[in-house]
DNA sequence: CGGACTTTGTTTGACGACTGACCAAAGGAG
DNA sequence: CTCCTTTGGTCAGTCGTCAAACAAAGTCCG
């Protein structure tokens, strides 16, 4: 029930069906590897003499290859999977801490990867980001083009990063630079977008299958990604996702990047948890958010309660969120994903507490199914989206 | 970039392309009326021929109609437009007052109408729309299908009423009654997401190009319509846009419906309105909010002051929805919209101090471009948009 | 007033994509 | 070894669009 936007509406050509049939048919390949034609052509009702023209055109393509199945009583089929061969994708994703990069082949397997202690000036950030993909560019041949996940807030359209908060860095033109130093397209995002992404395309088959949740992704700040219907939500100009920035009461243990302390943000960030647990333990007053979970997972009660608390906030935020968008799941991510065990109870706890406003069934709430990475997954996820996403016509 | 669900995905036939090319070309034939085919095919890029082609399956079926144009300099065009004669969709708005119902052409014109006073009974009032239906329906034939927008939970695609709050009718089988009564086919939504949709399809031009926005409802209680992509958002099973049970302080003038003092509702709605101005004015106990309205626009202080409050509760949350979001504008509908003059100056004040957390570009906040009618439109909507909607391929 | 020009709408053959029926290939079961 | 099953490919038929030519119905200007 979608209204067609006249402005940016294509009319479908005779080649139109076979590109939606084409993507279909490569959406088959990903995610029922190995299959062969002859059950492509059962589950999608296309004939099988159509399930193989479009087969062949996507192996000259480069995009699947054949292997060899087991006869079932019959002749035995050839299964059809991703191509395997060579990186396709690099990822590059800018942290507060680390820049990593990697490249990844069609079926989002990581082949090679590389890191940095990402540097306070941008300029030259963005040099050694250029000169660590140009090495891996041209060790692996093939990449097709470069995704980049940013702390901050970016137009992904035009390719501007308005704002990373962290270094305050302003207008930062590392996607052109990259574009014209590497000579491949660059998609660019902010991180909790690339990681809802991910999460969307790569995520556990539980998640993968959810056309509708939130990526509520923990760091120094708080970010959102908004996935409906199988898309992540930008927003007018970009800018969605910045639920962060959320009132949700006063007196937050640490204020914002605008200096206010009633954001969400302010309350359930790394940094909130850092200050918390300054606080309780009264001594590490250089404690890094990573040694603060290591602590906690060591059975230090400052630690501990540090990280219940933070869930507890995290909870409340996201109660809001469960109510406004009713979302299928909510994916918490970041590092305090890792600590998952401590906080759920508490933010789960507190998720209901808040909701019980209206009698409804709550959305599932679950740690990150992508591990430590989420965010270069999402960088890498920018470009092998693009490959399988679906026909855009009316 | 949006991910295939192959659960649902159906394939493309070779007669795919023409439903697209028909769903473009009513598209045209709807927004830029009268319009001849040539200038149809000029826009689409579709040859002329083929677009005569469309032109004549949409006549046969009945849904556009020729009239005669003027010459520019060549042969005078034949112009097209929607056809205007007859009914063609039925709108039920029940409405915690009244309930009012509707026909109306293609184009949304209004026909026929008709009211009654919301009964208490949920069976009674059952009764009373197939009858008052059933007149409409016999009086002008043609209408296809109803539409029926509630105040409450509803699961859109079940047809389902789970609960009505104000008359605390839980499980109400209006549809499937409808439908059995008269043989039509019944759609039904929330209010909120009717008064969305009737924005989307019929509201004034400024808003009709707009493909993300937020439809805030203000009327007993709070709800909230979500437009993203030019679609309806229904979140997972169809309990989206309950924004108004959104945390946003503490001691509010009412309570929601589950007794909470924390709500945006139980801080914005008609009902926080009338219980401020019964403290102001301190005489009527039995105020109503239309006389409150009324009052306040009369000059009245206590009136003025009641509803200036209300509306500064409103920029609360719609700033928490727009940092979230992102949306291009928020509409704000329900018959405080009658009052737009006093409040909008103390609201829009309020989303922006609180905006103040990021110096970003805010989206425009405007009342209902529908007048007072948004609901019964969105009944309306509920039924038309489906004739004019995009085909759904991938 | 009449011919040239302009614009609109229709007709017709060619092309691309899918369907469906038939055929060839390759293995299992008896 | 023969029959059956299953897979994959070939080819005429149909549908929808494109492109170009054609017919229709005006305006413009000498």
């Amino acid at each position: 029930m979608r209204r067609i936007n006249l402005k940016k509406a294509s009319v479908a050509r005779s080649d139109t069906i076979r590109h939606i049939n084409r993507q279909i048919v490569l959406n088959y390949v990903r995610e029922r590897s190995p299959i062969s034609r002859a059950a492509i052509s059962h589950e999608t009702e296309l004939q099988r003499s159509t399930v193989s023209l479009i087969v062949d055109e996507l192996k000259d393509q480069g995009l699947i290859e054949e292997i060899e199945g087991e006869s079932t009583g019959g002749r035995p089929p050839t299964l059809l999977r991703l191509r395997a061969a060579g990186p396709i994708a690099l990822g590059v994703d800018v942290g507060t801490k680390q820049t990593m990069l990697a490249t990844c082949d069609l079926a989002g397997r990581l082949i090679d990867r590389g890191s940095f202690k990402t540097l306070p000036d941008a300029d030259a950030t963005v040099e050694k980001i250029i000169e660590c993909a140009g090495r891996m560019i041209t060790k692996g041949r093939g990449v097709e083009a470069i995704g980049v996940s940013v702390p901050g807030l970016v137009e992904p359209e035009r390719g501007n990063v308005i704002f990373i908060p962290h270094y305050r860095w302003r207008d930062w033109d590392v996607a052109k630079r990259l574009k014209q130093a590497t000579g491949l397209p660059v998609r660019i995002d902010n991180d909790a977008n690339a990681a809802a992404l991910a999460e969307l395309w790569f995520g556990r088959p539980e998640i993968r299958e959810v056309r509708d949740f939130v990526m509520v992704l923990v760091e120094e700040g708080l970010g959102t990604g908004l996935v409906f219907d199988g898309q992540v939500y930008h927003g007018d100009s970009g800018a969605a996702g910045e639920f962060g920035h959320m009132t949700i009461g006063e007196g937050a243990p640490v204020t914002c990047a605008a200096g206010n302390r009633e954001c969400w943000e302010a309350f359930a960030s790394e940094r909130a948890a850092v200050a918390r647990y300054a606080k309780l333990s009264r001594r590490e007053e250089g404690a890094t958010f990573s040694r603060l979970v290591d602590a906690a997972l060591g059975g230090e009660e400052a630690g501990r309660a540090a990280l219940v608390e933070t869930g507890r906030y995290l909870g409340v935020g996201i109660s809001n969120i469960i109510k406004g968008l009713s979302p299928e799941a909510v994916i918490v991510g970041g590092e305090i994903a890792r600590a998952w065990s401590l906080i759920s109870h508490e933010l789960v706890k507190a998720v209901e507490a808040y909701s019980l406003c209206r009698g409804m069934k709550s959305a599932r709430i679950i740690p990150s199914t992508l591990g430590e990475t989420p965010r270069l997954m999402g960088a890498l996820s920018l470009v092998l989206s693009s490959k399988f996403a679906a026909v855009t016509t009316a």
